[in-house]
RNA sequence: GCGCCACUAGCUCAGUUGGAUAGAGCAUCAGCCUUCUAAGCUGAGGGUCACAGGUUCGAGUCCUGUGUGGCGCGCCA
């Protein structure tokens, strides 16, 4: 149990994050009066402790607290009691508040006023096309590391969702003012290297007539190896036809330089940069392996046995012991994981995310625990695990077996359905939960696909304005808005509200999927607001009113999508 | 055997820190285009929140146990 708590807490430079503050959607003056009556009234500070919540039911208004039921307890009176004698003597400005009631057993419901939904938008307005942006990471660094696959073969579909997972919780401390580094952990060292280059070499020999030459045992089975080869025999012949090493190395080198070309282009394809790619084989030539094997002998946490190195885990909380050095010379995954990410730390950063498919959850804690004896400050780790990802077509799993290597490759299905609806159906699921990509719907182009509803609400809205311009209509952003009145135009300006939380929230917890589900809502409201209410043809000033719903509608959807790593086209 | 994750409508999934009558999309059925993009909108049906206990004013949410499924448990990464 021990073990999982290293890495299941909330990265402490997150803990400081005001959880009232964070509820950026409840109005200050708002917060402000019940914190006042609190102390005048009951004499508490309830500074963090004071909640709103938005009820289900529209029944009961905007905003609602339990607090009377929380006090109820402490106090040891009625709730409802408590509630009448909060609500007596709340000051609130009428020409905000609609309406305040007890219900049920003491919950306090506030509605707001059509009035302050119209300064909201007017205020919304005003923020300009940066709306949804923050200022909670400002002289904070991040570091989001990500895709991290083995220059060892083709990405596939789990590497796929990783990458987009990644890009966008990356982007997201980006919109809250950090400043990001996108990483890429580079495996060049170590024997599945030596793996790729063998499998090359074998290809290679059997290419050029050597039809008996063994592939490895644990080779690489895919096409892509015998594409490798076959450019080596075409470019190079037989130059490096002999079995020595110096030709399996350059098998290897030239393996590696491939396989980084393709997963290159293949993320290019999908409009993902990295800034560092770290190369595993520098921990080695800068001496840092050596460095950590050091220090953590130093400490007594390191041992020699059977010929190999051993890290003491258990002396550091964690059931057993485990070999960091083979008896044959090599290190396992965890010396290197650890040296890398000494170096993270060594470079000062905030905050660490690592993204990974859970197949990696085992690993973690030792890395963690390594990292901890080093004398760095775990907390500041956060790792995102993800789930799996499984294609589905006409109802039915498309296998997808990388023994055989006959895989899906990350490559092919962005060319089949295109980045768009990749990086969006890798999202649109909670990042825990098995991600089921349905091959019909993203290849529909259509209402039922998610991304074109979305990418349409866009499109709609920029069409809006288009028209305006050829006739020659024009708006006054100057216009007040009180004139809003329809449920429609403030449902949307209610929902327009929340995007600055949403982004908080969703990089709080590291789903990009709370934004996905949020966009798609906002495009649902676009869509009914649409309808119901005409833009163009409206009187003043309706006219203007209208055109800032749709203008902040089009910000949150053209950032929102852009933080997803979606494109907002103006036209379809 | 041990650990992690999941289990909510026919299917795919949401569900803030425990809150009031359980949410969406797809699928099914019924409506809406002489109008700013119908790639859109409106409505209907559909639920023992895997099961059993517990904690309390109140549980899909927290605790314990059980079942089912996925992943992991190496001198592989």
């Amino acid at each position: 149990m021990v073990e999982w708590l290293l890495f299941e807490t909330k990265p402490s430079c997150l803990q400081n994050w005001n959880k009232l503050e964070q509820q950026s959607m409840v109005p200050n003056f708002l917060v402000n009066a019940f914190l006042e009556v609190l102390k005048s009234v009951f004499s508490l500070d309830f500074e963090n402790r004071l909640r709103f919540e938005q009820p289900r039911n529209e029944e009961f208004g905007d905003f609602a607290t339990s607090i009377a039921l929380i006090l109820a307890k402490e106090l040891k009176r009625n709730p409802r009691e408590i509630a009448e004698s909060i609500v007596q003597n709340l000051k609130l400005d009428s020409n905000l508040v609609e309406k305040i009631s007890i219900d049920g057993p003491g919950f306090i419901n506030i509605k707001l006023s059509k009035n302050f939904f119209a300064l909201e938008l007017d205020r919304m307005f005003q923020v300009g096309e940066d709306f949804g942006k923050g200022n909670k990471g400002l002289g904070q660094k991040v570091n989001v590391e990500y895709v991290s696959a083995n220059p060892t073969g083709l990405l596939h579909l789990g590497h796929g969702r990783n990458a987009c997972i990644g890009d966008s919780i990356a982007t997201l401390y980006q919109w809250l003012g950090y400043d990001v580094t996108r990483e890429y952990y580079f495996n060049n060292a170590g024997r599945q290297m030596q793996n790729l280059a063998r499998s090359i070499f074998a290809r290679y020999r059997q290419i050029l007539g050597d039809n008996d030459y063994p592939f490895p045992e644990d080779g690489y089975h895919g096409d892509y190896i015998k594409e490798i080869a076959n450019e080596i025999a075409e470019k190079f012949g037989k130059t490096y036809y002999e079995e020595i090493p110096e030709n399996i190395d350059f098998c290897k080198t030239y393996g590696e330089k491939w396989c980084f070309e393709k997963i290159r282009s293949t993320l290019e394809k999908l409009n993902i940069h990295h800034d560092v790619f770290f190369n595993e084989d520098s921990l080695y030539k800068d001496g840092k392996i050596e460095d950590v094997i050091n220090i953590l002998r130093e400490k007594g946490l390191v041992y020699d046995k059977d010929g190999a190195v051993w890290l003491a885990l258990s002396k550091l909380g964690l059931s057993e012991d485990r070999v960091i050095v083979k008896s044959t010379g090599e290190p396992t995954y965890r010396l290197p994981d650890i040296a890398y990410h000494r170096e993270k730390f060594l470079r000062n950063f905030d905050l660490i995310v690592d993204v990974l498919g859970s197949d990696h959850i085992a690993t973690v804690p030792d890395v963690l625990a390594g990292l901890k004896a080093l004398g760095f400050d775990t907390s500041k780790v956060k790792v995102v695990f993800h789930q799996f990802v499984t294609l589905t077509e006409n109802g039915v799993q498309v296998k997808m077996s990388k023994r055989s290597g006959r895989s899906y490759t990350l490559d092919e299905l962005i060319d089949e359905v295109g980045a768009d609806v990749v990086r969006f159906f890798f999202v649109m699921r909670s990042v825990s939960s098995h991600l089921e990509f349905d091959l019909n719907l993203a290849r529909e182009q259509s209402e039922k696909n998610p991304v074109f509803y979305l990418q349409y609400a866009h499109a709609r809205i920029c069409s809006i304005f288009d028209t305006a311009k050829e006739r020659g209509i024009e708006f006054n952003p100057k216009v007040t808005t009180e004139c809003i009145s329809k449920p429609e135009e403030i449902n949307l300006i209610k929902l327009q509200r929340r995007f600055p939380e949403v982004v908080e929230v969703s990089a709080e917890k590291f789903e990009p999927q709370i934004l996905a589900d949020y966009l798609y809502d906002v495009a649902t409201a676009f869509h009914t607001f649409y309808h119901e209410c005409r833009i163009i043809g409206s009187e003043e000033p309706i006219l203007s009113a209208r055109f800032k719903l749709a203008k902040v509608t089009q910000r949150i959807l053209r950032n929102g999508l852009k933080i997803l790593g979606v494109s907002a086209p103006t036209r379809m």
